[in-house]
DNA sequence: GCAAAAGTGTTCTGAATTGCACAGATTTTC
DNA sequence: GAAAATCTGTGCAATTCAGAACACTTTTGC
């Protein structure tokens, strides 16, 4: 464990998106939310830490038993937080996209994790080694607070998810992740296969089949092999339930852009 | 780990417990461990602020619905977090103890949580409104790393839980909780009736008798109305699942002492 | 083009749990 | 002390889901 990060309380209130674009000292465009929200003397304080790296599908970034190595901020895609049992059973508890940062656990100096981080959504991004944090910090109060903000906004998203993987069924489960996946990436495709919804559902493959059948029937998707395309965003939202909602709005406090 | 605050009660028989001896302004003695783990001068800026509060079974401290208006440092027993669906179905996401605080996302500023906090096991405790929370976190930075990495784990507690409550039967959920109330009370007896552990569990009351009639079955617990006696700690520890252990780990990983 | 791999459709059985109902026990209230 | 409220024991039908199995289709690799 890393020694205490002192944390200046700052508001981040009313940032926006600056207008100028962003690259890393390799000239690799910039898209990630929470980069393109601090100021420009915080980001030329991070930009020489910024690694580019290629985000494909299927990359873990974080094992639950190792040491958190870097911190992420994606570019677009999608990366699931799953927890894996000791049986090999998972569960997806919540997702990351452009608008967050995987490994925010080392931004409170933690360098232990229980989720296993993994891309579903292949994009690119930034890498930032755990090592550099705590003194890059220091001199980035707005970085500081706007990921331990995010850390946080991250367990109310986890809440949320407990309760829903109690309460609401596969078919709505399903119909919300379809959704929250929809927010991350730009086409109406998602790539995905029922295999792996099944194990970020933390069920089995003829249960997530068997949802999308009906979602299928019902008008609001329609799925080939390894694919599902959302044709009626409106439709998929009546048949997900209210924890969609929630979530959005939590995330939506952040205030970091629209 | 401070110095002693106070020197009136000096003696050579309570040394090693005047060193964690704490009070507010009004002489209510602190056994929270956050209070107790920050260093003297920054304790001395919280102090004023800290209001001593009476936490009565069902006590509700925060809904999801208003803005956090005190952050709560318990003395002792143990405070729920549940989150609310619309069809008024609840489950719990995690448990705060006298280790923890309640309100802790006004820390990094936020305001709204989707939580509802609700305290389950009675005992006392100091609030702290607010408001007053980032004037007082800019001169204790101390407190602002711990309470902000305090969230964090909150949320790794909350990570396992989701996938616990997917993967997990009543029977090792319900032995899971036991043991979680039984670290934050001093007697072997929970005060707790099936129907409330019900609502903790996101399960219906037959479902919570029915679990525990196997475990008191197996010689683990006694239930009488009202209450659960543990009888036997090992016995109970086998019928819970992973999930205990794990976030044991996470809590520990802290590091402000037991 | 052909074989292998990966993904999907479908069916079945059984286990777990929900939701409901009611009886009995204990405590509280008046 | 009686009545009311609260809590627990239990049983049962309906539902959901897990887990396994197998046929079929599409893609990939050679």
């Amino acid at each position: 464990m890393g020694r205490p990060v002192s944390v200046r309380f700052l508001s981040t209130k009313n940032l926006t998106l600056q207008s100028g674009e962003r690259t890393n000292t390799a000239g690799r465009p910039v898209s990630n939310k929470i980069l393109l929200s601090i100021p420009d003397h915080e980001y030329s304080v991070l930009r020489p830490h910024l690694d580019y790296i290629s985000l494909p599908s299927h990359l873990t970034l974080h094992e639950p038993t190792e040491r958190v190595k870097f911190l992420y901020f994606p570019n677009a895609g999608l990366i699931s937080l799953v927890v894996p049992m000791e049986n090999g059973q998972t569960v997806e508890a919540g997702v990351v996209g452009n608008e967050g940062a995987a490994g925010v656990s080392i931004a409170v100096g933690l360098a232990r994790s229980p989720v296993r981080e993994i891309v579903q959504i292949a994009a690119d991004g930034f890498k930032v080694r755990a090592g550099v944090m705590p003194i890059t910090l220091e001199s980035t109060p707005q970085l500081q607070a706007i990921l331990t903000r995010y850390a946080v906004v991250q367990g109310m998203q986890v809440a949320q998810t407990v309760a829903c993987n109690r309460l609401h069924h596969i078919e709505q489960r399903l119909a919300r992740w379809l959704l929250m996946a929809q927010d991350r990436v730009q086409s109406a495709l998602v790539a995905m296969t029922h295999d792996f919804l099944a194990i970020m559902l933390g069920t089995n493959r003829p249960t997530v089949s068997h949802a999308a059948a009906i979602l299928q029937k019902k008008k609001s998707i329609e799925y080939t092999r390894g694919g599902v395309r959302i044709v009626n965003r409106k439709k998929l939202e009546a048949c997900a339930c209210e924890c969609y909602g929630v979530i959005q709005q939590f995330n939506g406090e952040l205030g970091i852009g629209e």
